[in-house]
DNA sequence: TCAGTGACTGACC
DNA sequence: GGGTCAGCCACTG
């Protein structure tokens, strides 16, 4: 683990915790902030770990699609959709609802 | 060391 | 307009 992949990390985590209360972001909005936008799978991988810290709000960052396609990593199996809708957010089916309405991107409003 | 896999995305057919 | 393919990088076996 080289100390410039920590980094990488540390900035997904980073843009994660700034995301506002209510709103969510995709992989790639966070992986084209950090100037990696080819690499959105890295940033899921960075959550993989995220997951770990309770300050980072993981389930606030789904794909492209507004699908919680991370919500199989939490312990239950429908707590990512129910923190999200816990923060007034419409999830219906794994996927949230209007999602352009609460989308947040950090290159544009950080 | 090599090969497979994954919380994604954009392009192509 | 919807499904398929390839690229991306790090981690595991």
């Amino acid at each position: 683990m080289k100390e410039e992949n920590r980094n990488f990390f540390e900035k997904v985590y980073e843009v994660a915790r700034k995301i506002p209360y209510g709103r969510v972001t995709s992989y790639g909005a966070i992986a084209k902030y950090l100037g990696a936008a080819r690499s959105a799978r890295m940033v899921g991988w960075a959550m993989n770990g995220a997951g770990a810290k309770e300050d980072v709000p993981a389930h606030r960052v789904v794909n492209r699609k507004g699908l919680l396609t991370g919500k199989h990593h939490f312990d239950g199996t429908n707590l990512m959709q129910q923190l999200l809708e816990n923060e007034g957010i419409v999830v219906e089916d794994n996927q949230i609802v209007d999602l352009e309405h609460f989308f947040w991107d950090p290159g544009k409003e950080l």
